[in-house]
DNA sequence: GTTCTAACA
DNA sequence: TGTTAGCA
């Protein structure tokens, strides 16, 4: 399928479809005119990059560990290895420092309207 | 009409 | 990421 196609079965852009290639995550075919050829393993695909890429992952980190990930009845789901372990406890971190950060922003905005 | 690449009032 | 330009 073309790229207009995979942009509406999965409703992503074509603009980003375009940009996960870019960022090595999609390797379409390409036909004799250039164009891109998706198929359906692809539609899965892309589900999975938009569910780990709500999840906070970068691409680069999506780009390492898409093969880790399982799309099931459920959701999607990650096969863990020590590797992917880190990367989402190194995230996760991250995710709490900013929380904290927001947490105390929101104190001193409290305290400055004395509420 | 659709896709492609490149670039940004 | 959207959008637009100029092609094929």
């Amino acid at each position: 399928m073309l790229i207009g196609d995979l942009s509406r079965r999965t409703g992503v852009s074509t603009r980003a479809l375009r940009h996960y290639e870019d960022q090595g995550l999609l390797r379409p075919e390409r036909d004799t005119s250039g164009y891109r050829r998706y198929d359906e393993h692809d539609i899965t695909r892309v589900a999975q990059i938009r569910t780990m890429l709500a999840a906070g992952m970068n691409t680069a980190a999506i780009c390492r560990f898409l093969d880790c990930a399982r799309s099931e009845e459920d959701g999607v789901r990650l096969e863990m290895c020590p590797d992917l372990r880190a990367q989402l406890d190194a995230l996760q971190e991250r995710l709490e420092s900013e929380s904290r950060r927001i947490r105390v922003t929101q104190e001193r905005l409290g305290a400055l309207t004395g509420c």
